[in-house]
DNA sequence: AGCAAGACTTAGTACCCGCGTC
DNA sequence: GACGCGGGTACTAAGTCTTGCT
């Protein structure tokens, strides 16, 4: 693991999403305080009353002596001092931010701009508008003349007098000069063959070699066909039945499409829980005629099994069906998916990324939600916004219907969104991670990431200093920060207490998810963290703190109970406004990705060995993926199938060794009969033996590296950090220094992600 | 200034589908 | 041809951070 960041620990049973069972329940369901200042005056007053809520009496006990450990003080007296502190913070505190100009959401530092004037821009006339980004082209005025499919003539990349990224925030030109205007033809993928090879040779268009817009628009033009919407519902037919009380109740079809949703769930866990069918049946009330309503008053009494078990022979149904059937609906699909599938955006076709508008359910939350089990109701063309160009071919609603609205806004990406009911937050559709939007994006957050490694020195020699403020303020920040950097925690938002589950980030974490130990298995200053994160997934580690830390959590957990903020004094906004005046696009996250990609660097540099074969460098590729993962708590349930898969590799492992050893025999045998006749046929027969082992334990090992790899893969997730941590130039420059196939590395999905990155980083890049 | 709304990234899981095996 | 498994993908929830309004 990388030097500085700290151990997760396993032997716990660390992978547990905890739903109902952990003790973070709803602890302070106090919904008419919503926000945090006067949740935490509120919460002191409600302290006092509030302690034996605890579940467990050895719980209980611990959080007793713990209460016993802190002298109470007047938590009013607390409060004001709070109050005056922050005030006094805000007058001679934030002033001082210089925030560079950000225009479309890349900070721009100057020399860019004043580069890109001065050499001006190479394009094709033919495209001159569209291309001319800076200079505000009037929207409608701009006619797409012609969508690139094919390989446009280049755009020529400004002119990169200083190879030194120093200077250069935040692009770095990947590969100046080295490329010449015809690397544009793709070499065909491996394996890739067939009729789409043709397809995918139109499709590639390099954006990362263009200029970006730097006037804040996301794109000039867009036209799409607006999203598909969840088929409408076919009620049951009238064999399928519905018993309340075990009599037959016909249901109106809007009441009986909301019961379709229970009976659908029927054998999983969710409709056992109280919360999810309480919230269930109160909406689904709503959903009934009033004779239902009337009729249908417990839950309990309600039958649904004869549904369940129908829509059980349905999908039963499917999957028995031929061949030529299911070819019939998955060319139906691919059809919707050419149609609905695909945009134009700027000159070019680009993929979306869920043109499907989400059907309707009953709300699935994870962990302990609050509102799991609520319907999460259908929507219309009336709920939707349509967002294209002006001059586009506006989508058609589906007849007889009309969208909410049709705006134009090309400060944003998606092409489409509505309001959904459970948080009344808003939901999108945008394009798929293989789009330029998403990519020059992706791009600019590794770049992001590597400006923060040249300065991450002062950062923490700053963080260290604080923790000697006078002011508990800096303290706790510089506490945070150093969590957040050297564990790779979120951020941690406040969040609205009641309409989420209760999960915490740094910011949030309070006095009950850290333990203190002065001395823990023969190490000092110990701090024990224990507390649900994103996803309601646990984050259980013991690390070894330094001194200076470890004082100032005991500071801060003085005259605090269990459910207080453990940064009473520090929340995300606070955190990342310090951050920004560090470094320009500096916030809480990136050092997440930093310390990501940084751990796959160094660990790649640890694990690979020259003379390694290609499985072996692959395992050692994945252990360094997974140092990743495991820095940043990135988890799994272990797959249903685990142990059953581990002993089918294990069967196969055994018969490869039999196999083995039977093989050598014959080496052996083939040797004494060379020896014995001397005759060519014989050597010969010795060399094939040879060959014939080398073979099998080549196998033999690369089963063995594979087991290895699942098992110590069981719970730990790779695909995240694949996908959002690591700088692919990392990945890719490894696999080109070692001659590893990136098909190796990458699926085809990645890689089509990860273009930018395969294209322009050769086995020297540095993160 | 403070906060909610908005936009966009990050996240785990359910399920599908193609492939190898029996 | 049925089966099962394992990777890949679709789905959508749950975060972070920014924007814009009062």
């Amino acid at each position: 693991m990388s030097g500085d960041h700290g151990y997760r620990n396993y032997e716990m049973d660390s992978s547990t999403r905890v739903n109902d069972s952990h003790k973070h329940k709803d602890k302070h369901k106090d919904k008419e305080h919503k926000h945090k200042d006067h949740k935490k005056d509120k919460e002191r007053e409600k302290h006092k009353h509030s302690n034996s809520e605890y579940r467990d009496s050895s719980e209980k006990k611990h959080r007793d002596k713990e209460k016993e450990r802190v002298k109470h003080k007047d938590g009013n007296l607390d409060r004001h001092k709070d109050k005056e502190k922050r005030r006094e913070e805000k007058s001679h505190g934030a002033d001082g931010k210089h925030r560079k100009e950000k225009e479309n959401g890349f900070a721009s530092p100057p020399q860019i701009k004043a580069e890109s004037d001065d050499n001006g821009y190479y394009h094709s006339p033919k495209y001159e508008k569209s291309l001319k980004r800076e200079r505000d082209v009037d929207e409608s005025e701009y006619k797409p003349k012609k969508i690139k499919t094919e390989n446009e003539k280049k755009v020529k990349k400004r002119k990169k007098e200083d190879d030194d990224y120093e200077d250069y925030e935040d692009y770095e030109d990947p590969k100046p000069k080295k490329k010449t205007k015809d690397q544009m033809k793709t070499k065909e993928e491996t394996g890739g063959g067939k009729k789409k090879s043709k397809k995918e040779q139109e499709e590639k268009w390099k954006w990362w070699e263009e200029e970006r817009y730097t006037d804040g628009s996301k794109w000039k033009f867009l036209e799409h066909k607006g999203p598909v919407f969840a088929p409408p519902y076919e009620p049951l037919p009238s064999h399928v039945r519905f018993y309340y009380d075990g009599k037959f109740v016909k249901l109106s079809p809007p009441a009986e499409e909301v019961a379709t949703f229970f009976a659908k769930m029927l054998d999983h866990e969710y409709t056992t829980k109280d919360i999810f069918r309480k919230n269930f049946f109160k909406d689904w009330r709503k959903e009934m005629t009033p004779e239902e309503k009337s009729k249908i008053t417990d839950l309990n009494r309600c039958d649904f099994r004869e549904m369940h078990e129908y829509f059980k022979t349905q999908s039963e149904a499917r999957k028995q069906m031929t061949k030529e059937e299911k070819q019939k609906i998955k060319e139906e699909n691919e059809r919707i998916l050419q149609e609905y599938g695909y945009c134009v955006m700027d000159n070019h076709k680009e993929r979306i990324g869920n043109f499907r508008i989400e059907p309707p359910g009953l709300f699935r939350g994870r962990g302990d939600h609050p509102k799991m089990g609520m319907l999460k109701r259908r929507i219309r063309p009336e709920d939707v916004i349509i967002n294209c160009s002006k001059d586009s071919k506006h989508p058609t609603p589906p007849p007889g219907t009309r969208w909410k609205e049709v705006r134009h806004d090309n400060k944003v990406t998606w092409l489409a969104s509505w309001t959904e009911n459970i948080q009344g937050s808003i939901k999108y559709i945008m394009l798929n991670p293989s789009s330029r939007i998403k990519g020059e994006k992706d791009w600019q957050k590794y770049e992001t990431a590597r400006r923060l490694k040249k300065c991450v020195d002062r950062i923490r020699a700053q963080y260290r200093d604080d923790w000697k403020s006078k002011e508990m303020r800096i303290r706790q920040r510089a506490v945070a920060l150093y969590f957040i950097d050297k564990l790779a925690l979120r951020a941690g938002n406040e969040k609205e207490e009641g309409e989420t589950a209760d999960t915490v980030g740094c910011c949030s974490l309070r006095v009950e998810h850290i333990r203190l130990y002065p001395e823990l298995d023969g190490q000092d200053y110990v701090v024990e963290f224990d507390f649900l994160g994103k996803d309601s997934i646990r984050y259980y580690n013991k690390i070894p703190v330094e001194k200076r830390v470890f004082k100032n959590l005991q500071l801060f957990l003085e005259n605090k109970q269990p459910e207080d903020d453990l940064f009473d004094r520090l929340n995300t906004t606070i955190l990342n406004k310090y951050l920004q005046e560090l470094m320009d696009g500096l916030t809480a996250k990136v050092f997440r990705t930093y310390n990501a990609s940084i751990t796959l660097q160094q660990q790649l540099k640890e694990l690979t060995s020259p003379d390694d074969n290609v499985p072996a460098k692959i395992l050692s590729y994945n252990r360094a993926n997974r140092a990743v993962a495991v820095l940043c708590n990135h988890q799994r349930a272990p797959p249903k199938t685990f142990e059953k898969s581990m002993q089918n590799l294990q069967t196969k492992i055994d018969a490869k060794k039999k196999q083995l050893s039977a093989a050598k025999k014959e080496l052996k045998g083939a040797k004494a009969d060379a020896k014995a006749s001397h005759d060519e046929k014989s050597k010969k027969a010795v060399e094939t033996k040879k060959k014939a082992v080398q073979r099998i334990e080549e196998q033999l090992m690369k089963l063995e590296v594979q087991a290895t790899d699942r098992e110590e893969n069981k719970q730990i997730a790779l695909g995240t950090s694949k996908l959002n941590y690591l700088d692919p130039r990392i990945s890719v420059a490894w696999s080109k220094k070692w001659g590893i196939p990136i098909e190796k590395i990458y699926n085809k999905t990645q890689r089509e992600k990860f273009a930018w990155a395969i294209d322009m980083a050769d086995e020297d890049f540095e993160f």
